[in-house]
DNA sequence: TTACAATATCCTAATATTATAATATAATAG
DNA sequence: CTATTATATTATAATATTAGGATATTGTAA
């Protein structure tokens, strides 16, 4: 359990970014497609069926809070699930909604 | 892992809402706050020191992605957390967080 | 250098969130 | 019943998010 003290000292600007990131549909997905292999930019924005601002807009968001990060190569960038944390929190979720 | 055929499957749009709930750091601090006990409503906002209606649309929030469920004990109404998983997505990050 | 493919940034309109004031409801006491 | 306390709802204005088109940047090949 946390204590009052530990509550106190939470940044809860910074924690809720990362939980307002994967509070949007197109990034979740994107997260989720993620969870098995990097993907470049353009495969993610061909697989999700949205437009290429769109896709990098949103990459650039979850780049910001920690979640991916970007890879060059050559004239791709691959983006991959940044930390093993953030898989957690999808694995948890999906075990929580997708009970058969 | 997380197979293509699961990922296909999941809602992203109702899972999104959990992470989008807790993406908010006023509703973070609440539930937060609800995680040692189960707090009523005007200690929750007099705690937070914002107003009434705010506070109630927040719970409201909370509420409706299924993050914590009301008690009414007379004219007071106790908020608590849901269940043990969301217990376990916040400790998680806290956890993330707050290594000292 | 030029041409091209991949990605990022800028701009704008549509939409969603947020906070507050005002009002409504619900439970209880008298 | 009325009055009071606790909470919820409604309306609205300010702000933030979102998606996509146009444009800019970056890396590579010729």
């Amino acid at each position: 359990m946390i204590s009052i003290e530990k509550i106190k000292r939470i940044d809860f600007e910074k924690e809720g970014q990362v939980f307002k990131a994967l509070g949007n549909p197109l990034r979740l997905k994107m997260v989720s497609l993620l969870m098995n292999d990097e993907c470049c930019v353009t495969d993610i924005t061909n697989t999700l069926g949205i437009s290429q601002s769109t896709s990098s807009q949103h990459l650039n968001i979850l780049k910001n809070s920690g979640i991916v990060s970007p890879k060059r190569y050559g004239t791709k960038i691959c983006y991959a699930i940044e930390n093993e944390e953030v898989k957690q929190l999808i694995l948890m979720l999906i075990e929580k909604y997708n009970k058969e």
